[in-house]
DNA sequence: CCGACAACCTGACGGC
DNA sequence: TGCCGTCAGGTTGTCG
């Protein structure tokens, strides 16, 4: 599940949790995800305090006092609980602070990650090397995508996966934000004209943001019984939808590119 | 550069 | 009910 507003919003709701807060307790259920965690990983946090928290793309980040950061990724099915009763299976990692409370990384498919990083050389990371800038961002403009795109055969639903090209879009938010700005996901990135580009900007901001929004209110009142975080149900208008009717008469249609469904109305997306 | 494919994992779901 | 195939929001690498 985890894009960029899922990340956003897991990071929201681990802030006013862990920012602030001395860690009393690592406990390592698993030592791995996709890769291993590092060796010392529970002795690098405990007693360390939670200085800040942030985000990279799909990636959370907290800060800590002894220069550390700690980078997480949740993969497809990763997400941290939030005081949660009990633990359950893929309760991989538990952090516990010093006021008392409880978090927890659960990531069934265990395509997630956690590393230690310096924060003063983040933009070393190497997953960090080469992203593309923040679509929420200042550097995120139809003159810097068009530069970016120049030439360029591949499908604009393609390139806007390439992290390189813009940094936090996935498949679903990718579709959405295509559909919103009327631009067929096999369109070759460079034959998109300007003025295109601009609505495709505008349509980014919009689904992320909007998505941001209806996962905001979930954290806020930790709806969710177990405590879960980035789990909310934005109001989709094509991805899963295929088959369906579209708002302009049209039909939804789905092919695979690359191993993974888009879905996109050809009535309204040229 | 590009598309296709595989690999890494587990769980949910539909069909029979 | 149970078994089996398919699919899933990501990343990284190979191959032709």
């Amino acid at each position: 599940m985890p894009e960029l507003p899922e990340v956003e919003t897991t990071v929201r709701g681990l802030r006013p949790v862990l920012e602030g807060q001395r860690i009393a307790g690592v406990q390592v259920r698993r030592p791995d995800l996709r890769r291993a965690f590092p060796e010392d990983l529970g002795q690098r946090l405990t007693g360390a305090t939670v200085t800040a928290l942030g985000r990279r793309a799909k990636y959370g980040l907290i800060d800590t006092d002894r220069g550390d950061t700690m980078v997480f990724h949740l993969g497809m099915s990763g997400h941290w609980r939030v005081d949660p009763a009990e633990l359950k299976p893929h309760d991989h990692l538990v952090i516990e602070t010093g006021a008392g409370r409880r978090v927890t990384l659960n990531d069934a498919r265990r395509f997630g990650s956690v590393e230690l990083w310096p924060t003063d050389a983040l933009a070393d990371y190497p997953p960090f090397v080469g992203l593309g800038p923040e679509p929420l961002g200042p550097e995120f403009t139809a003159d810097g995508l068009a530069a970016a795109l120049k030439g360029r055969s591949a499908s604009i639903k393609t390139m806007l996966l390439d992290q390189r090209i813009v940094a936090g879009l996935g498949n679903i938010y990718a579709v959405e934000a295509l559909y919103e700005a009327g631009i067929s996901p096999r369109r070759a990135a460079g034959t998109v004209s300007r003025k295109r580009l601009a609505r495709l900007v505008e349509a980014v901001h919009h689904v992320l943001e909007a998505a941001i929004a209806a996962g905001g209110s979930t954290v806020r009142s930790y709806a969710s019984p177990d405590g879960e975080l980035g789990h909310f149900a934005m109001q989709l208008h094509v991805y899963g939808r295929e088959g369906e009717p579209c708002e302009c008469g049209g039909t939804v249609k789905r092919y695979v590119e690359g191993g993974r469904s888009t879905f996109w109305c050809p009535r309204c997306q040229r």
